[in-house]
DNA sequence: ATGAAAGCGCTAACAG
DNA sequence: CTGTTAGCGCTTTCAT
């Protein structure tokens, strides 16, 4: 017989079918087998494999979803891949979905929030079981949404007011907190900070634990030291320069993110200090970038990738058991003293 | 009536037969408004169209592929996103991707080059149209199934002997000359080499670039200042500490990317040397982090961001037409003269 | 211009 | 233990 492929598509693909006439048997045992099921006679479920092997047989995850209801896919969200942060995060999230042979779909927003709701809403559209937000923007646009299709997700490094999500989030007050009681005991009483995005939770904890902090040290809060950031280094470079104009200048600076530290130590070079002696310098997040700065930058570590392993474990969590109620996981920031900072 | 959603199913979807009852249609009809078909009385368009929105539909993915044959999905094959290098080509690649409207699937393979080839195999799963394969590390086992299957895909960065695929890449050769002979028009003819990764074609044509250029000035070629080095930057560290160690110590090191050459920085200043004073550095690649070393890496560009981008256009070309013979394109390479070299 | 009907490849009852 | 039979939601002929 010269038919042996006439039964396949265009796609070249072959199929349940095939295999099932290869191995004579119905298509129904093929599936049964392929999805490893118990009640199988062994010749048989040898036999089948046998042919699907032979065959080249792969499984159609598109008619695989259709029928059995789940994608075996997860939406990722994210704001860009351009800054170490999201990197390690996305990079520990991938692993966690390896291992339970999730497959990963990337949406970027470019922090152009209106995309992240069309995403959101494509989300509908049946490619994912589930969706990762990782810092969304304005999740209250459609956060609403989401919970009433029951349509399961969780929020990194964000917060939900209603208490209703699954979050995954550091302890960013107590970061700041910790980051500015060091700068306070080497001596640090003019320590100024740079915010992170107005409108993210992490950067409004931030900003209270630094003042928390400055609070129980009896500083008094000078608003001429807190500057508007926005997480990137441009801002911080920004930042810093109206900083050192200022008449009485801050000796340490605490930005809250490293991205921005590192626009701080370029402005403060650019100013002509050295870095620790002139100026002490601290960041937040401890991104790979950290490690290559000089002098190495001072920081409060987040454990971004283990952030993104926990996310997706909820995640699946929720996908199994869907009326578990939300949990919100907080891990443990650290500070990174390494050599930006300097008692005064 | 009551049952206004009792055809939901439990996904709790709006499906296009729920359209067409509401707008009083056949389904099908529904299925051409949707599909922006021509012959629609506009009436009944109008009304499809009001029907869909007010009942919130969004089309199944899934479902539609299933029917039409296509997925809208690309998917992208990286060894991983802890380095600028892949996260600069990712991002080229999601603009093109978004702007046709296409979803993109990661997969990373952290190196491990029987994930690549699992994962290509996936790729028949039907869930993606098309293959960046990216850097990818022994793409001969799995190309020539890919060509058999006729399913589309582009190389970035890497070579194909056989001629047959559709490539992007840069002048490596042509960079990794212009770097050495920067060096040596510097007054240096002591320069060093870290290779790339050993098989990588981007490796080769830099080490052949940089052979090339030491000839072309009279300059011998000399073993010792030659070292396997794997884009990484611990290699990177890990050789220059040897390279330091040779009685004749070289006065310039051209590392084959910006990787490896912050390990050289930090070996360099770790032996108590001063950049650019007592060596010079120069990399490849000109990924972000070059300018937050201090001082900054003096690099070869390459348009990272646009080897994506141009990778994705070729790659929705040959969807487009799948007869089109496969091509290949070079980005041009740019030294960017920083600060990290100096005349000696 | 629109409806009817046949799949796309697979899973999941339901029978035996 | 295995075969039969409905669909999953949609696109696409083929009629009308």
């Amino acid at each position: 017989m010269l038919d042996e492929n006439a039964s396949q598509k265009k796609t070249g693909n072959v199929t349940i079918i095939d295999v099932a006439k290869a191995s004579g048997v119905s298509y129904s045992t093929v599936s049964r087998v392929l999805n490893g099921f118990e009640h199988v006679k062994d010749s048989t479920r040898e036999r089948v494999l046998e042919a699907a092997n032979r065959l080249g047989y792969v499984a159609n995850l598109q008619a695989r979803s259709l029928a059995g209801g789940k994608t075996n896919v997860i939406g990722l969200l994210v704001p860009s891949l351009d800054n170490g942060y999201i990197g390690e995060v996305v990079s520990g999230a991938d692993e966690e979905l390896q291992r339970s042979n999730y497959n990963m779909m990337l949406y970027t927003t470019h922090r152009y929030s209106g995309k992240e709701e069309a995403y959101v809403k494509s989300i509908y559209s049946g490619l994912t079981d589930g969706l990762l937000l990782i810092v969304p923007l304005t999740p209250v646009k459609y956060l609403e949404a989401l919970q009433q299709q029951n349509f399961p997700y969780v929020l990194v490094d964000q917060s939900d007011v209603t208490g209703r999500s699954n979050i995954v989030d550091s302890t960013n007050w107590q970061g700041a907190y910790d980051a500015t009681s060091y700068l306070i005991k080497l001596g640090h009483r003019k320590i100024a900070h740079i915010t992170g995005l107005e409108g993210l939770q992490s950067a409004i904890d931030r900003l209270e634990g630094y003042k928390a902090a400055l609070n129980d040290h009896d500083i008094p809060i000078n608003e001429a030291y807190i500057r508007q950031g926005d997480f990137y280094g441009a801002k911080g470079y920004e930042r810093t320069n109206e900083l050192l104009e200022l008449a009485d200048c801050p000796t340490a600076i605490f930005a809250a993110n490293d991205l921005m530290a590192l626009g701080v130590i370029e402005a403060v070079r650019h100013h002509g200090l050295q870095i620790p002696q002139d100026m002490s310098i601290i960041g937040f997040d401890n991104i790979p970038q950290t490690l290559i700065t000089y002098p190495k930058l001072t920081t409060v570590q987040q454990s971004l990738n283990q952030m993104g392993r926990v996310a997706v474990k909820l995640l699946l969590e929720q996908l199994e058991n869907p009326d578990k109620p939300a949990r919100r996981i907080t891990l443990k920031t650290e500070l990174m003293e390494r050599e930006t900072c300097q008692s005064i």
